[in-house]
DNA sequence: AACCTAAATGAAAAATATTTTCGATTAGTG
DNA sequence: CACTAATCGAAAATATTTTTCATTTAGGTT
């Protein structure tokens, strides 16, 4: 099942309508990791801005999607997308790695009582340009 | 040496001028992990609106203050304070913990040519509130 | 210790970004 | 296929951030 599909079904399941708008913004979502608000709306023109914002703000307090700033303004990614940043600190070039060296069982400190159920790594240096 | 002066060492360094209200804000950082602008403006009154601005975006730029997002708004932290992020996606909450599973060096893939000088882990679960 | 000068500040204005409002439309149910 | 609560979109209202520009000041130089 496509992450777009289990969106949907998360989101009919909770009483939400599954609309071509909402489908139309987790698919610009989709095709991109950490996008900003106007790459966003360049992948769905026919959304109006306002339900662009509404169904982000709708897909985070679901859990679906998660808002960042790695430097640059807001920028949005599915939660389940499970990758992590490289921040060049210098040009600001932002990349993305997949293989994890974390555990996310055992990620939250014993005794706080948290219950971990997914992460994300940012690290900050120096890209192989700007070394 | 605190954070402080060494951020106003590493200012000077590079031909920036140690104002009061550099100062100001610098302490105001210290004194809390990722504060909104609302937070940092209340830690120092007497500085005008666009040089907390400036300054935070100076600070940004020479690599001692991070922009990030944890779900609300855009909040800022002093890079040094090595810290990481539980968040809780049920009430929002955000705590920290110091006790860091990662060795900055061996972050970055190998052959990405990248290299680490620092990171930061955010943990997104439920808190011992809401689980 | 009183210049000098480039850098920095603050107030107001401008530009952007985000949220609210409210009448019109529609997904999903019966 | 009708119904209705949910959703949408356009405009207006707010909030946030940046720009402008006249004034002030940090830090170096006599």
């Amino acid at each position: 099942m496509s992450s777009v599909e289990s969106a949907i079904g998360k989101m009919r399941g909770r009483g939400y309508k599954a609309t071509p708008q909402r489908l139309a913004v987790l698919e610009a979502l989709a095709s991109e990791q950490h996008q900003s608000l106007e790459e966003i709306k360049g992948r769905c023109p026919e959304v109006g801005l306002v339900t662009v914002y509404r169904t982000l703000d709708l897909l985070g307090e679901l859990g679906l999607v998660r808002r960042l700033d790695l430097g640059d303004g807001p920028r949005y990614e599915l939660a389940e997308n499970h990758h992590h940043h490289l921040i060049c600190e210098s040009c600001g070039d932002i990349s993305e790695f997949e293989e994890c060296p974390l555990n996310t069982d055992r990620l939250a400190p014993s005794g706080s009582g948290f219950v971990a159920r997914s992460h994300s790594i940012e690290v900050y240096g120096y890209c192989a340009g700007c070394r």
